[in-house]
RNA sequence: GCGCCCGUAGCUCAGCUGGAUAGAGCGAACGCCUCCGGAGCGUUAGGUCGGGAGUUCGAAUCUCUCCGGGCGCACCA
């Protein structure tokens, strides 16, 4: 597996049923090269390269073959390219092959026909691939808000599972928590030390923000500013003040992982608070969950022991009696050399000599776990009602009936690039218990992290030292208290989509005007976070992020409305077009020529929607269907400036116009929902 | 010291398994509403793809090296 976002063979990603045109032709393209090849040549090649060319005037496919075999038949790419142009014949869904450059041979489509497929290629028909896939994502320490670079993990995550979805693809959204771990200590110690709470005021504390949460009193806010405090406590007294402090930092966090005591409970009521606020943040953006897991039943329902067993029986962990992991439970880091009897210091420490498990070892049970291999289960309980089904959370007594979580075949993790090592760690793990198809599927979704941009941070009051202002972006801190929330971000969006709706005067009444102003905010800020390669860094910005013009989320839902305005006015709805289209004849007339090039361009770009979905998948990389998203509401646009559908007095011609209108509009409704983007009625 | 990522137009970024004249958005300059809504469309300016070497018929893409930047490398999570 590649570290980084790793490739699955397609083969194995269900899509041989799914409508497809450009990989349909792909295919009877390679199909027919192939027999050429070996019936001229006598060749059998592994793999014939087929791209799409740079300019249409090259055709639609081509491959540059003739260059690869030149130096093998010992003749020019040009007569190579001659000789299998001239043997291929006739291709189903081809107009024709000719030679071009120094050997390059282009294939044109029967335009015709291309449309033909286009216009047919049914709205989204689920096909079940067999597959189940699980995406864990968002997993977001709950003890304090969400901010902006949750956000890129919650956006891109919600995103995969909805490729997946459209793949055919049975998908378990799970958001793990870790409602025992280091920093849920310290906002239990603000309360305690800081604050000087009991369990029952912070019950108070809690129940006061439910109420209250228009006024930003919102508990995720209150404990944001806490841990800020807190981080700091540990720092601000004498030496041995702080000594005192970080003693006290462990001795809560162990109070907690043992359980039932006080400190616990009150862990326990925050952690649970702050969840709640972070599913109602999220579900703003429309991403929802299936499944929280969380640590403290990892840990109290002994998914380690059940891990660590395995592990031992099958030689992957083995105890060191030497060097500075004198005592503990090691294994060996990926791509580490194997000398028999030599000491490794480098080994990974799994168990420490205190006997107690580091990250890594938890992860290896969880992920055990996701694959069904653990030979134990969570309890589950009901914990967060959607619209149109339940989130479950782990309990150590659940429901004594609940849904089946786990036994993927696949999972995918997105997590910050950060934690590549021990994301490795885990595959490696996997693999040396024997557990290879898993390993090869046990996926690291990573993605590079969201900063501010020194502007950004100065605009928001925040002291830069001289030194960053001119670097390219400064890093959040959590602990600082450093940052964007993620509802702050989501508000000022709103803001600036309303007052634009209400200065277009869009939208017949106040609630239809609202929902729009949300439809378009949320569009702005799932697009802004897809349109990177998860590998760039975001440098964030407010201007950048609240732009509604160019490459933006807002620009391809306009097109959809300018294209939905056509059918309004027009007093036809699209999918009658489509099928009076598939009555109309004489197409080809509208397809030729120089004025043809862009209808043509876009009944191509518009066929190219499994190929993408391919690719997302193959590659981990939503930012291609994004950019696809954008580049048909270009060209549709320009589609739109340049032709006038209503005024064609052709009733064939408008017939044609309209139907390309209905395919591109199908098209961008689905790619954006895909993108987890709605489509307003008008903006 | 070891490992991973990045360096492409003034700025922010695309560039698919190496392939045809290196693209987009923003910003800049100038245009386009008697015509399906201008959150739009068009034109112009702007690049030795960090430097160098190599592999190849062909390199932004692959290899090596150097420079510059980021991040990992805990008996933390």
């Amino acid at each position: 597996m590649a570290a980084a976002g790793g490739r699955i063979a397609l083969e194995n990603q269900g899509f041989l049923r799914h409508p497809r045109v450009y990989l349909e032709l792909q295919q009877r393209l390679r199909a027919q090269l192939r027999s050429v090849l070996t019936a001229k040549y006598d060749l059998e090649l592994e793999n014939i390269p087929i791209e799409i060319p740079p300019d249409l005037q090259f055709g639609e496919l081509a491959t540059p073959i003739a260059f690869e075999l030149a130096r093998k038949l010992r003749k020019s790419p040009k007569i190579i390219a001659q000789e299998i142009v001239a043997a291929l014949g006739a291709v189903d869904g081809f107009d024709g092959f000719e030679v071009a450059g120094a050997g390059y041979i282009n294939a044109r489509l029967d335009r015709a026909a291309g449309v033909r497929l286009v216009a047919g290629g049914k709205s989204l028909a689920r096909v079940a691939s067999g597959l189940h896939s699980l995406v864990e994502h968002t997993s977001i320490n709950p003890n304090k808000a969400a901010h902006i670079g949750h956000l890129r993990n919650a956006i891109l995550g919600d995103t995969f599972v909805r490729l997946l979805r459209a793949a055919g693809q049975k998908v378990d959204v799970q958001n793990y928590i870790d409602n025992t771990g280091v920093q849920v200590a310290d906002i239990v110690v603000g309360l305690i030390h800081l604050e000087n709470k009991t369990v029952a005021e912070v019950r108070a504390l809690i129940a006061e923000s439910d109420n209250h949460a228009a006024d930003g009193e919102r508990i995720d806010y209150y404990c944001w500013d806490l841990y800020a405090r807190t981080s700091q406590w540990y720092e601000q007294g004498s030496d041995e003040e702080n000594a005192v402090r970080k003693q006290l930092r462990y001795a809560t966090l162990h109070e907690i992982e043992q359980g039932s005591n006080e400190t616990a409970e009150i862990a326990e009521l925050i952690s649970t608070a702050v969840l709640k606020r972070h599913l109602e943040t999220m579900l703003r953006l429309d991403i929802e969950y299936d499944f929280l897991p969380r640590e403290s039943e990892i840990l109290h329902l002994n998914f380690w022991e059940a891990a660590f067993e395995q592990m031992k029986q099958k030689g992957v962990l083995y105890f060191e009696n030497e060097g500075k992991n004198k005592g503990c439970w090691v294994m060996r880091r990926p791509g580490a050399e194997v000398v028999e009897g030599a000491l490794d210091e480098d080994a990974k420490v799994i168990v420490r000599s205190n006997g107690t498990v580091t990250y890594v070892g938890k992860d290896i049970a969880y992920h055990l776990w996701k694959f069904g291999l653990l030979g134990k289960d969570f309890g589950y309980k009901p914990f967060f009602t959607y619209s149109d089904h339940e989130c479950w959370i782990s309990a150590e007594h659940g429901d004594e009936t609940h849904p089946h979580f786990g036994g993927a075949q696949a999972t995918y993790n997105v997590i910050d690039v950060r934690q590549n090592d021990p994301q490795a760690n885990l595959v490696q793990a996997l693999r040396g218990m024997g557990f290879v198809d898993q390993a090869d599927h046990c996926i690291h979704f990573g993605y590079e992290k969201v900063a501010l941009t020194p502007r950004c941070a100065l605009d928001l009051g925040y002291e830069i030292a001289q030194e960053d202002l001119d670097s390219p972006y400064i890093l959040v801190s959590g602990r600082k208290g450093f940052g964007v929330k993620a509802d702050d971000l989501i508000d000022k969006l709103i803001a600036a989509t309303s007052a634009e709706v209400e200065a277009r005067q869009t939208g017949a009444d106040e609630n239809e005007r609202r929902l729009i102003a949300k439809q378009i905010a949320i569009g702005a800020l799932r697009y802004f976070m897809l349109k990177f390669t998860r590998n760039s860094v975001i440098a964030f910005d407010f201007k950048d992020a609240l732009s509604f013009e160019g490459e933006t989320g807002p620009y391809i839902q306009y097109a959809v409305v300018r294209a939905r305005n056509i059918f309004r006015k027009a007093g036809i709805n699209p999918q009658t077009v489509l099928v009076e289209f598939a009555e109309l004849t004489g197409i080809d007339a509208y397809l030729e020529g120089e004025a043809a090039q862009e209808i043509w361009a876009l009944w191509l770009r518009a066929g190219r929607r499994t190929l993408v979905l391919e690719q997302c998948i193959a590659s981990s990389e939503p930012a291609y269907l994004a950019k696809h998203a954008f580049q048909l509401a270009q060209e549709f646009n320009n589609f739109y400036h340049k032709h006038h559908i209503l005024t064609e007095e052709d009733p064939a011609r408008k017939t044609f116009l309209l139907a390309t209108a209905a395919v591109a509009l199908r098209e961008l409704v689905m790619a954006l929902s895909w993108l987890g983007i709605e489509s307003p009625e008008s903006m």
